[in-house]
DNA sequence: TTTTAGCACTCTTGTTTTTCGATTGCTAAT
DNA sequence: ATTAGCAATCGAAAAACAAGAGTGCTAAAA
């Protein structure tokens, strides 16, 4: 679609904005790039390119900046995706081996990891519930009135909560409810527990409303409404030139600190690996100044957890996406 | 010490201050803060108040602006602890009402109530573990090479933790073990885990090293090493004014990214129920721009976690005393 | 003795003007 | 097709200026 030597231009032009953070004249790449032509013939080009959509110019007498359309090109047509050195990959190899207990706390490590090596901001968000099959839950009495419910399933996820009673339980209750709870739940999608609570009374009715109603209340607080995000490396934004305008800064911050915003930001593209949201191709209004580099922690089909980068559009992509591929396929060889 | 006058000038100052964020001119108070003389004298008094420190000027022909010695001379001897409204008092009911399971969710809750009321910042944190008397620890088996422990503590903390082996375990080993650490740690300081392990192998030896050690080792992590740190309105800060300078706005962001800072500014300050750091004050010079105001949630000699505000030397002090001595009270009626 | 009116002086802030330099687009030569 | 050359453009930084807010001091008033 576009010719070789624009081809070169544009990601000259890409590459070193993001090295830069200065609108890029045509001086600046000629001589480089194996772009062996006079400033002139750069500038043509250029000129073209603008024309085209792919290069913006904040005003006429200065250099070009990538457009939304000019990155999106660079990353489907131009990145290089093995910029990654020994010494990172010596270190993700280190930083993955480590061992953990629980899913989430993988998928933590691992947004730390790229977070350490892109310099960006790293969020991340374990399993989404509805693709996970309950495989066990077991109800442990503490002290006399509480019941703690753990959850496994088939994705390795675990969690636990807390039910608190008005009334003493005691052991052969328990017992009950174990019996009870499993025999509807293991093997089901979590997405069960919307279900109206009364599915889960026993025609006994044995144990009443009273002491069901409750646990399947807070089992459905903890698997389906407390979707656990972690954060890593908030403060390495604020190195970037493009956070010295208060506006960017508060924003960012905004975004953080809201909840929804950053579920939906992870939970958003399903369907490739590794996702690229440049600016306003975000949903979200608010991350209309940011990229967005997600990846899907995936074995088959299961989901087991997302990680995302966020940073400026001008985010070194060929960075972030090599070592999301570096990593993904040393996650599936595990 | 100080003369009533100038009490009031000095009053005003910090108050007026607070609320405009501008360095204060002897005209903005005349007539106000029942100081019925003419500017002149006003001026007279600031020039005096300026001598012995207590207040500062940003240049010669400014108006005055508190110094650190100032602000402690204010919260220590000025400030009315009465600063809360009615609708205030119904909203801290109605949030701290809120059924809980856990200890630390009530501390998350009051944590987020105070940030909310007062438009700072808030960090929390549970209680020390070294304070903490374990009551009981439970182990469940999780399939067959996964146990889950659960520790409660006298506080009404509730912690659990994973670890897995490379053997399968069978019930009758958890129960030997429940056994073994429940007749070890039951009644003691949870400090007591930092002894070395061989402390826990039975004379029998019936459970070697191979179990013992992670076992020991995952407690000891979740109970000491794992501070949980909760933060509430981050993004509350920005809307101040001395946000706008990037410097402070950036040290904020790298204070609260950097889990030690808060974990010592919350730690520090074991005298009242509630400390006042002002500046400098702060052990941290990370803190140097930042006023902190912590709250000890205590009952009886009992720690039960800690929460900080964190927001600009020219902080309402009055407000958050305020709620605070309030919250206290509440929370002691509980 | 205390308070206040009056005024010169200082310093910041905001605005306008000027200067400087980087970069472009176009034209004409290669 | 490429490039050298150059006028034109515009922003960023520096300089110059004006306005205003506030102080400190002095001398008069209470």
């Amino acid at each position: 679609m576009l010719e070789e030597r624009k081809k070169k231009v544009l990601q000259a032009i890409v590459e070193e904005y993001i090295n830069t953070a200065e609108p890029v004249s045509s001086n600046a790449i000629t001589n480089n790039y194996g772009l062996n032509f006079s400033s002139a013939t750069i500038r043509n080009e250029m000129a073209e390119l603008e024309k085209s959509g792919f290069l913006d110019k904040p005003h006429t007498s200065s250099g070009r900046v990538p457009s939304e359309k000019g990155y999106r090109y660079y990353v489907d047509e131009l990145l290089k995706d093995d910029n990654i050195s020994l010494e990172e990959i010596k270190y993700i190899s280190s930083k993955l081996e480590t061992k953990v207990n629980e899913i989430e706390e993988l998928t933590q490590i691992t947004a730390n990891t790229i977070s350490e090596i892109t310099h960006y901001t790293a969020v991340s968000i374990g399993p989404k519930p509805a693709t996970q099959i309950i495989e066990e839950i077991k109800f442990i009495l503490l002290g006399n009135r509480m019941l703690m419910a753990v959850i496994m399933t088939d994705t390795g996820m675990i969690r636990e909560t807390i039910i608190k009673f008005d009334e003493d339980i005691n052991q052969k209750q328990v017992d009950t409810i174990n019996y009870m709870f499993n025999n509807k739940l293991r093997g089901q999608s979590i997405e069960i527990i919307n279900r109206p609570f009364e599915e889960y009374l026993f025609d006994e009715m044995k144990y009443s409303v009273k002491v069901i109603k409750p646990i399947v209340e807070q089992i459905k607080k903890v698997l389906i409404e407390d979707e656990k995000i972690y954060l890593e490396g908030a403060n390495k934004a604020f190195e970037l030139p493009e956070f010295n305008s208060l506006e960017v800064a508060k924003n960012f911050v905004n975004v953080l600190d809201t909840k929804e915003i950053v579920a939906d930001m992870l939970n958003s593209g399903i369907a490739k690996d590794i996702n690229v949201y440049i600016g306003k191709e975000n949903e979200k209004e608010e991350l209309k100044d940011f990229s967005i580099v997600t990846f899907k922690h995936k074995v088959g089909n299961k989901d087991l957890g997302t990680i995302g980068i966020i940073g400026p559009k001008r985010m070194n992509y060929s960075k972030v996406i090599s070592v999301m591929k570096y990593i993904n396929k040393k996650l599936k060889d595990m």
